[in-house]
DNA sequence: CATATTCTGAAATGATCATTTCAGAATATG
DNA sequence: CATATTCTGAAATGATCATTTCAGAATATG
């Protein structure tokens, strides 16, 4: 027998990290986010909680819609090779065509080392990436298109590491040229 | 006719560096940052300038240390591929032997994209360590120590993405080996 | 050693920060 | 439709932020 929530809670959460993603964890004030949110902080402050958590929603928020893209791509009708190309060809689409970048290794960098509880939530983004580059590669293998003497949970490894530092390399000169060479180069390591 | 500066300067810049270092720019307040140097605000308003001002040059030292570093390795006596083969192995210990990151892949994460002149600094960096890893594997192919199909440009700058990538990696997991057997197999890349 | 100049320390500044309070508006339930 | 309950908006809170002010201490120069 009450009022219930005015505020669609997904949107405001996806407008949140908006802001975040942009300006940082310390760089977003509140006064940023509930405008963004439209929403009013007490409103905030009775629904999610404080600035931290909310933080923690939108890093949970961003890494889920992750996941479920990798789910997708499992169920997908073509070879394991092909849906691995797919997914390093448009891993590399994906840091040229925005502005900004990812938005789990910016804030891997500036708070995972001081908190623990993002630091988790990263680290399950980066095990799950992981296992599904680790079983595409591994089926790839099977399937006969990359050498029984590559050890995939290197090539998995390689590959999360290798896309962080495109992230950078993109950052900082804009080189689409430069990504799109790595990602071919890539490619073809593994091919053969 | 008058005092002089009490403070040393680049002392004090140093622990601004590890102060930022740690905290990020955002996560450091100026009282933090003066406490670290041991100075007064007054003082530091005086001869470096407002808080931004001091970042840059933190980043400034930060890469200037690493450009010395550049510089004394090409005046080695050993040859191209060792000089190289040192280098990477070095770029590996140095990630597993720290508690944080490197600064200037944090700076560029958390404040790049909105800060040009930050984003200057990290650039001629990046592009410092390009022209370094440039030259001393087109030497290292000259000595034959690398194959001639390989491509300096390209091998240049996926060492330095990749390792942007091994920082991250390091950083969610800690785990050491994972880190060496990636630079193990990189320089076997490169070795043919 | 006198003094003009500059530095330093403490306190003040005003803006902004995250968070809380609370009156009144809204509404789910009986 | 009455009302108990919960939500919302505006304002208040007190802490902290970066930056400035200024009196007095320090000192380089003549």
């Amino acid at each position: 027998m009450a009022r219930s929530v005015e505020f669609n809670e997904e949107e405001a959460i996806q407008k949140a990290m908006n802001v975040f993603w942009e300006k940082g964890y310390n760089g977003a004030s509140l006064r940023d986010l509930t405008d963004a949110m439209k929403i009013n902080s007490s409103s905030l402050y009775n629904t999610i909680g404080d600035k931290h958590e909310l933080f923690i929603r939108c890093v949970k928020y961003y890494t889920d819609i992750r996941k479920r893209d990798l789910d997708r791509r499992l169920k997908s009708h073509k070879s394991s090779f092909e849906v691995l190309v797919e997914y390093i060809n448009e891993s590399v689409e994906s840091i040229i065509g925005k502005e900004n970048s990812c938005m789990a290794i910016k804030t891997a960098f500036e708070v995972a080392t001081n908190d623990q509880r993002v630091k988790d939530i990263l680290k399950a983004d980066s095990d799950y990436a992981y296992r599904f580059l680790h079983s595409l590669i591994s089926k790839s293998i099977e399937e006969g298109k990359i050498s029984k003497k590559e050890d995939p949970e290197l090539l998995a490894d390689y590959f999360i590491s290798t896309w962080t530092g495109w992230n950078e390399a993109y950052l900082l000169h804009k080189d689409p040229v430069k990504i799109r060479k790595m990602g071919q180069y890539f490619i073809k390591l593994i091919s053969g």
